[in-house]
DNA sequence: CTACTAAATTGTAATGATTACAAATTATAA
DNA sequence: TTATAATTTGTAATCATTACAATTTAGTAG
């Protein structure tokens, strides 16, 4: 069940320990960008004794080592996602729903720029997603 | 002096304010991507009625009229940027250090993609600028 | 120029995300 | 099995931002 996430641990030389894991397999099974209190509260669940601290902790942690990235899109807290491939991302303003953003971009893989050494490239889209949008038309309509 | 601020409010139906005029004309000439508290407290030394509310206020309908922009770039603290043609962002984060990025993107003037409606298109770049890398090598070998 | 009114400004109090910190626990290596 | 450094935990700060009510003011109509 958790040997995949195990192996990416001892692979980054990081203790393997409950919550890691727990965050790992969440992160891997939760593709919706949750922010810290969705995965804590979501995992309280079945680990009463968990500590919001160390979730905090942990995702710190995984970020260092490049196994997660934060997300600081929404602008009022950070968003994770488990980092498997360069792609950009919509955070709708109204529902704040963020999804993946499946284009080509030349900047993506980019490095250095003038001297300075790049390490994450993140590309946002800010606006109105498609069903609040359809929404926001009915209610006009109707109103 | 303060005519092309005015300009700009009443432009886009603002009622002309002391505060929204030093505020504009502080982001006009300071493109360091300042966050409220720098605007705020450079703003009162003059003027020392000014509430930091107000910032968050004036800079909140500026933004909404897109005179300016916000950058989540941070992730702690929104920055703020007069509205002036689409570019990108590098952000040391090592030094906090905020600059534009002088590359073209294709995806820069999106407002729809799969059907949702694009409002901001904001490429982000993060790593160490080549000041504080400078810095961080010449400590290795003295140290 | 004066008076009116909606909007803007102000200050204080709350909120919410994140960090600091110290004590208790635990993963790993010897 | 033991030692120890790292991790986890809970509580108490901190910091950016928002809520809100009272005061002031910009713009407009007379």
């Amino acid at each position: 069940m958790y040997e995949k996430y195990v192996k990416i641990l001892k692979e980054h030389t990081l203790k393997v320990t409950s919550p890691r894991l727990e965050i790992l397999r969440y992160l891997d099974e939760h593709h919706t960008h949750p922010n810290v209190e969705e995965i804590y509260s979501s995992l309280k669940k079945k680990h009463p004794s968990l500590s919001r601290t160390t979730v905090y902790n942990s995702l710190e942690i995984l970020k260092k080592k490049r196994i997660i990235q934060s997300l600081t899109i929404s602008g009022s807290e950070l968003r994770y996602d488990i980092h498997e491939g360069l792609h950009h991302h919509f955070i709708c303003t109204h529902c704040g729903t963020i999804f993946d953003i499946a284009i080509t971009c030349p900047n993506m893989d980019r490095t250095l720029y003038g001297g300075h050494r790049v390490e994450e490239v993140q590309g946002y889209f800010k606006g109105i997603c498609k069903k609040c949008h359809t929404k926001e038309k009915r209610r006009n309509n109707n109103g």
